[in-house]
DNA sequence: TTCTTATTGTTATGAGTCATAACAATGTTG
DNA sequence: CAACATTGTTATGACTCATAACAATAAGAA
């Protein structure tokens, strides 16, 4: 069988092409993180605190789209890793900043993050980059994208 | 914090708006398969099997980048389900084709799958869908697509 | 102000995806 | 024949995502 030809009638898929894309993606983001020890993820978690000083890990997962049942594992190895301080507001929330130790990490996650942007955006050059991305926030903002709880 | 405006610098990478979108889509996928009670990954299997009767589950992995080890699995429930035929070619390999009720699966997952994409074809219409395949394809031609063994 | 409801963080748990190591049986090739 | 590659398999572990249940706290309504 495999001397024959296999044809892929699931290649022409829009959806199936973009889960071959992403996975792609994410495959080489998690290489490039994982130098700094770092997956996509808690990558994602130090930019966004950065960029919000004194967010909720509730707030992180409303933006991420992850639930706060699966927020608590992820926030509490950044903090014991002192990527992360965490200080009450409430008497149930705390306020997250970056330490020093954080913001640095914070800082190579970004030069990570733009030049495997750059090695992907070198791939489709000659496209129309702004219509691809309006197309996928297209499909990205449909339901669903909703965290459960 | 609730209060304030969250900025979110993540969502205008491309790599972030791929896996939300792929994620949207896969989620929208899993309910329409869900009315008969299969997931994604098996839809495409019966898919794949249909269109290439005695083909391997090896085949099928390097199809859909999955490895051997985890497509022992798959295959094993869709044949328990009674939707594959196994039938030696090899001392060590099976020819794989659908049965009666697999053949009538598949015609299912097809009709499923094409409402799916026509659902998301509609949200996107006016964007150059053209353009938009060709650049996913070539993200998706990135190394790593290759399964593990 | 009290009663009800919502939010936050948490633990425990299970399904699904993906990867690796190890193995036996079998094919293929030098 | 001997070395190597392929196929299917088991066992196992990491990561993602979802649900249920709970205690503490906050916010809103009667």
């Amino acid at each position: 069988m495999t001397s024959e030809i296999l044809h892929d009638p699931i290649a022409s898929r829009l959806g199936y092409l973009l889960r071959r894309a992403s996975s792609a993606m994410m495959a080489d983001l998690g290489r490039a993180l994982g130098e700094i020890a770092l997956r996509p993820v808690e990558g994602t978690i130090l930019i966004l605190i950065g960029a919000n000083p004194d967010c909720t890990q509730s707030d992180l997962g409303r933006m991420l789209g992850i639930g706060r049942t699966n927020m608590v594992p992820l926030i509490s190895a950044l903090s014991k890793r002192g990527y992360l301080d965490k200080s009450p507001v409430d008497g149930r929330s705390f306020a997250l900043t970056l330490t020093k130790s954080g913001e640095e990490a914070r800082r190579q996650v970004d030069k990570i993050m733009d030049a495997h942007e750059e090695r992907f955006a070198r791939l489709i050059v000659g496209q129309d980059v702004a219509g691809l991305r309006t197309a996928l926030a297209l499909i990205a903002a449909q339901p669903e994208d909703v965290p459960p709880s």
